[in-house]
DNA sequence: TCTATCAATATTTTT
DNA sequence: TATTGATAGA
């Protein structure tokens, strides 16, 4: 096997064999390495690789590693099971479909967010209806209490019945409020929303649906349920590693530990300094909880190899503001650097263009559009960044926004061929609705319902006599879908998923539905186009034979990135830039109410007293000021050789109103000072800032002519 | 009554 | 930018 030479630290993780282990791992220790080094020292102890898992939260990740894996050690590297913890939780319930009440012929099909939302809005409108509420009122409530519910059901809490899911609604909406649950005072709202989300579970489940969150939490509860079942993934997956583990939520240390305990051949990979996501459930305290459960000893890799010490001093200055941490002194061994640089602007506009200059100053000096990214907070970020960027013919990717099968002309195809892989996916047919001629919503719920009386599916529309009772919007349907099942099984029995996808495709573009003759926009249509032929191209690269879990781990966003080899800057968001780096590194946006993010200042009100001290919570990380400081740290790190932050004024972003805010307090707590000349400057514009009239024009026009260079990785 | 279309509006972070 | 809401049209 390929020989890397690797530090003495990371030597011991790399020879680790049996038993638990964590592994604190700075930003940029060389993790990834040393974790591939490991599965290749396994392997030589005959080790089958097959019995080796690495979980991963991202499927660019899992990709990676795979990659990785698969260029050092040939076809054992590619025998590594190597998995998002979504996608093992997927494969789970599929093989263990009986388990949850679906028949041997029946497959389960994961909700877009779109159709989750249709989904309960249809099981509240007639309870709202019935209570005399708008049934507006209750979307509304939903939107935010199903947050709250996802959020229960990544804890591990998922009530069945309308009283404890009010309890535990309140609870959950009393921990992020920071008041004190009150379970008298119950609205007809709170009722209503409760009594939707019991509902939708479970009408999900007796359709064969799944979110996200169940992905998690089914298995999980059946593992703890059954722990024979569990001590059998234990017996296949006799080494597990879980990288990232600072991420890992509620359900997701539970769905390892039910599988782990069995041999206690865990390595748990991660940095309590990078934990950016308790806001969708994780706990960096879960590391904590796994060096207590497994007695693991701990193991450090504490050099950073990719950014030199200057960099490194910055960040860990910042950081050190933390309470919430496990011991570690990240260190670079490089002593020459340049030291981090702020710059401030007075309006965004003048940021953005700070950043062109800087770029080009970059650019004098050699570097490369590649080697150049710029990270900000939030994603509208970039309606201030791209109009400068554009005007500049400075290339460059935004990374995010959408991702790529969430994109409309995805969806449609998806449904599409949804239907004809299961003809009762009604909720597939309601995301195609506003693409079959002649029938609206309407239409599509009364016929659902008529064909769900008579305990049909959508197969006997396309293969048989509509009935009278379907009426006109039955005739329309039964046209559409004749012409999805003759392009189908029509055609040929058995037909391969390939086939199918580009048969309906391909009809879809040119049939009757035409669905992209609705965009009136020719350079629009053109990408819609080309996404078509590109999930084409990628079904048939894949040749899944379940296409729902192609959909889970498809692997599509990595297709469109690879080929992605031009010369271009990088836009991302912090969330986004994790585990990545680049010699330069940009930060826009560095200004109190952005890091940290405060709505409520970026909206021109007072910042909301805050509430919630981080009390009571034992898993407690910190609460979110801490969190914030972590995402700035983990933006701070991604850089190797020059790291700016640019700072403005005053921002105006579209929809909202104008806002001046002060330079963000990270700055200070970096050790940085800002800059002189431009200080002096600042201080004079703050002092006139009360007379200030904002202008109200839309940013700078965009020469349309010259918009090549730009392209957007998803969306 | 139902469908199609156009204007308005709101943006934290995402597997 | 995409969904959502209002309104005109069939």
């Amino acid at each position: 096997m390929a020989e890397v030479s690797l530090t003495q630290q990371q030597e011991k993780i790399a020879n680790h064999v049996d038993g638990a282990l964590i592994v604190l791992a700075g930003a940029g220790s060389g993790k990834t390495a040393t974790l591939v080094q490991r599965v290749g020292r396994l392997i030589d102890q005959n080790i089958n690789p097959r019995s080796i898992m690495l979980v991963t939260f991202s499927r660019k990740a899992a990709k990676e590693i795979k990659v990785r894996l698969s260029k050092a050690f040939g076809f054992d590297g590619e025998d590594v099971v190597v998995d998002t913890f979504h996608g093992f939780g997927f494969r789970f319930l599929r093989q263990y479909k009986d388990m949850f009440g679906l028949k041997e012929d029946q497959d389960w099909v994961i909700l877009t967010e779109n159709e989750q939302r249709r989904f309960m809005n249809d099981i509240g409108k007639p309870l709202a209806d019935k209570a005399n509420v708008e049934a507006k009122e209750l979307r509304k409530k939903l939107k935010e209490d199903f947050s709250l519910w996802s959020l229960m059901k990544q804890s591990g809490v998922c009530p069945g019945n309308v009283s404890d899911a009010l309890m535990a609604l309140e609870k959950a909406r009393c921990a992020k409020s920071g008041a004190t649950p009150n379970h008298e005072r119950v609205s007809m709202l709170d009722r209503l929303a409760a009594q939707t989300l019991v509902q939708y579970e479970k009408d999900k489940r007796s359709g064969g649906y799944l979110d996200f969150d169940d992905l998690l939490l089914l298995p999980t509860r059946a593992l703890k349920k059954y722990p024979e079942v569990a001590k059998g993934l234990a017996m296949q997956h006799r080494y597990m590693m879980v990288d990232e583990s600072q991420d890992t939520n509620a359900v997701q240390y539970w769905m390892t530990k039910a599988i782990a305990e069995h041999h206690g051949n865990l390595v748990m990979v991660g940095d309590d300094d990078q934990g950016i996501y308790t806001w969708r459930g994780a706990r960096v305290a879960n590391l904590r909880r796994f060096i207590e459960d497994f007695k693991a000893p701990v193991a450090k890799l504490e050099e950073n190899f990719r950014s030199h010490s200057k960099i490194v001093t910055t960040a860990g200055n910042l950081i050190k503001h933390n309470r919430s941490r496990l011991a570690k002194k990240p260190f670079s061994a490089k002593d020459q650097g340049t030291l981090p640089e702020v710059r401030v602007s007075e309006r965004d506009r003048d940021m953005a263009q700070s950043i062109v200059d800087q770029i080009s100053e970059l650019r004098a000096q050699g570097a490369e559009y590649n080697d150049i990214a710029i990270l900000y907070r939030t994603n509208r970020m970039t309606t201030i960044l791209e109009p400068a960027l554009k005007q500049a013919h400075i290339p460059y990717s935004v990374v995010g926004g959408m991702s790529f099968y969430e994109r409309q002309e995805i969806q449609a195809a998806t449904a599409c061929i949804r239907i004809a892989n299961k003809w009762d996916d009604w909720m597939a047919l309601r995301s195609l609705q506003p693409y079959i001629d002649g029938i609206g919503k309407k239409g599509i719920n009364d016929t659902i319902k008529s064909l769900q009386e008579y305990n049909e599916n959508l197969l006997t529309l396309a293969i048989h006599e509509a009935p009278q009772q379907f009426g006109k919007a039955g005739i329309r349907l039964q046209a559409f879908l004749v012409e999805v099942f003759a392009n189908t099984h029509g055609n040929a029995d058995n037909m391969t998923q390939p086939e199918l996808a580009r048969r309906l495709v391909q009809w879809m573009k040119d049939g009757p539905m035409k669905i992209l003759d609705r965009e009136k926009d020719d350079v629009v249509r053109v990408k819609r186009s080309d996404n078509l032929d590109l999930l084409v191209d990628e079904i048939d690269r894949a040749k899944p034979d379940c296409f729902m879990e192609y959909l889970m781990e498809g692997p599509i966003s990595d297709f469109v990135e690879a080929s992605d080899d031009e010369d271009r800057v990088t836009l991302s968001t912090i969330h986004r830039s994790k585990g990545l780096e680049w010699p330069h590194v940009i930060i826009a946006g560095m200004s109190d109410g952005l890091m940290p993010l405060d709505s409520a200042k970026m909206n021109g009100r007072p910042s909301a007293t805050s509430p919630s001290k981080d009390q009571a919570d034992p898993d407690d990380d910190g609460g979110k000021p801490e969190e914030e400081r972590r995402l700035a740290y983990v933006a701070a790190t991604r850089a190797a050789e020059t790291l700016t932050m640019h700072h403005a004024d005053l921002y105006h972003f579209p929809g909202g109103e104008p806002v001046v805010v002060d330079p963000s307090p990270y700055i200070a707590e970096m050790g940085l000072q800002l800059p002189q000349a431009q200080l002096t400057n600042r201080e004079g514009y703050q002092a006139k800032k009360p007379e200030f009239t904002p202008d109200r024009s839309p940013p700078p026009p965009v020469t349309e002519e010259h918009d090549e260079p730009a392209i957007r990785i998803f969306g």
